[in-house]
RNA sequence: GGAAGCGUGCCGGAGCGGCCGAACGGAACAGUCUUGAAAACUGUCGUCGUUAAUAGCGACCGUGGGUUCAAAUCCCACCGCUUCCUCCA
């Protein structure tokens, strides 16, 4: 949500914010006038309101006589109490209902346009040149025995695959590095509840767009979460957090769940586009004005990962039109995929100002002692999807695939899944 | 799944129709005293909205409804927690 004051003292930076979106601009207008009706209708109600106070307090302390028609007048005014808190209140929930829609005030310096409009910032390490016929991930992981798609479609369906033997442990020792290197960067780490309850799931900004992407289980009125960002920005939910000592950072690790409602056909081979997936992910609460300052942070981390994994990636700067509500800017960071000649999305940082924070009531005490709303941020440090990176472009002419340097302390010094040795 | 009880401010804990935004205790913060600290004493000490305003006014005692001139206090529903029984990965 955005932040009221900003609408009242300088709606054009909204209005140049949608625009740059592709947003509605004249949800901004109409924000300012529902502001305005609500508050003369707050006034009206909290003035109507003082009366009946004073007046309630009379009946009080009258004397016997005096009561009934003190109590009659009484009545009068809590009639038109009741009116006046009901316009207020409509004008309030008319008022919500706009700035709700209005997405997030984007950052100077975001690309405008679309999806294909994006920046790229950098791009790192050498695409591999094969001198044989690179293998894509799927008959990598038929061939080595570590990915087992047919028998995951044939109990769960479409999408759903085994990590088996050495892939298993592959995305264990990734999940564990990442969660060392956050560890030692400050991040406390917390595995998260993955069913959250409705209030959650739209606090958190999800039941709007993606609402169809997610599963839900109707008998329980749960809903099962396509990432623990939703469990860790829920965490601190109506808080008055401590960010005296500096800000607040989690590596949340969740198995992730994702309907892939709208990407029928797309991605179907494979595990790139899975239903249910793990993910590392960073979280930060922080003071608003260092927002962008950790940013770069959660991106130098993601990029230590992929380096650590030696995987050549690029890092882009997604444009305007294709941040979800809540982010002020994202960086995402994609990874090199030989068999697809093209680099695809591995990491994703986004950077969310206050606006989730203001959804959520999450607050902090700055300087002067006064309540503010902090800024949160996103960012992956590791998921499943990795593991297609990593055969892709770790593979040799033999079928096998080196383990990069990083990961082998936790595989037990493994240097080379290869056909013949895979685990039991 | 069955039974009972409970949800009040940073914490503990009173209040059970008007005098309650809320006693009392603790914590915290500031000051006095002290070479300094502790102790003692004094003061401050919830959040949000409206507003130029730390003035006033309004809202909030789990959440949402209701009764009443008036609700933290009564009624209803929901959510959560605790204990006991049952059951157990």
């Amino acid at each position: 949500m955005i932040d009221i004051n900003l609408l009242r003292e300088n709606p054009d930076a909204i209005k140049a914010s949608q625009r740059a979106r592709g947003g509605d601009e004249a949800l901004v207008h109409q924000a300012v006038s529902a502001d305005e009706l609500w508050r003369r209708e707050l006034l009206a109600f909290e003035t109507l309101r003082a009366e009946q106070n004073a007046s309630a307090k009379l009946v009080g302390a009258a004397s016997k006589e005096d009561r009934p028609a003190l109590i009659e007048a009484g009545k009068l005014l809590a009639d038109k109490v009741k009116q006046a808190s009901e316009a207020a209140d409509a004008a309030k929930t008319a008022l919500d209902a706009i700035v709700w829609q209005i997405e997030n005030v984007v950052i100077e310096g975001v690309p405008t346009g679309g999806e294909e409009n994006f920046v790229v910032v950098k791009e790192v390490g050498t695409k591999p040149n094969f001198d044989f016929e690179a293998r894509d991930h799927v008959a990598l992981g038929e061939l080595l025995d570590i990915i087992d798609i047919e028998r995951g479609t044939k109990i769960s369906g479409s999408r759903f695959y085994f990590l088996k033997g050495w892939g298993a442990r592959l995305e264990l020792a990734m999940m564990n590095m990442a969660l060392d290197y956050a560890a030692k960067n400050d991040f406390t780490a917390l595995i998260t509840p993955t069913l959250v309850r409705p209030e959650v799931m739209a606090g958190t900004g999800f039941l709007n767009q993606h609402a169809d992407e997610i599963y839900y289980l109707p008998a329980d009125d749960l809903y099962l979460t396509g990432t623990s960002e939703v469990a860790l920005a829920g965490y601190h939910r109506d808080e008055i957090i401590d960010l005296s000592e500096g800000p607040l950072r989690y590596a949340g690790w969740s198995t992730c769940y994702r309907r892939e409602a709208g990407s029928a056909g797309r991605d179907t081979r494979g595990i790139l586009r899975v239903h249910q997936f793990n993910k590392l992910e960073m979280f930060s609460y922080i003071d608003p004005v260092d927002s962008e300052a950790e940013h770069a942070k959660l991106l130098a981390f993601q990029e230590a990962m992929l380096q650590a994994c030696e995987l050549p990636y690029r890092v882009i700067d997604t444009a305007a039109g294709d941040l979800g509500s809540s982010a002020a800017r994202k960086f995402d960071a994609e990874a090199w995929v030989p068999t697809q000649d093209q680099y695809r999305e591995l990491t994703s940082t986004s950077n969310c100002t206050t606006f989730q924070a203001r959804r959520l009531n999450v607050r902090f005490r700055n300087a002067e002692g006064k309540t503010q709303t902090a800024a949160t941020l996103n960012g992956t440090l590791a998921t499943t999807r990795w593991l297609v990176a990593i055969l892709e472009n770790h593979q040799q002419a033999d079928g096998s695939v080196r383990i990069p340097e990083a990961l082998r302390p936790y595989l037990g010094g493994q240097e080379v899944i290869s056909p013949k040795v895979s685990a039991k």
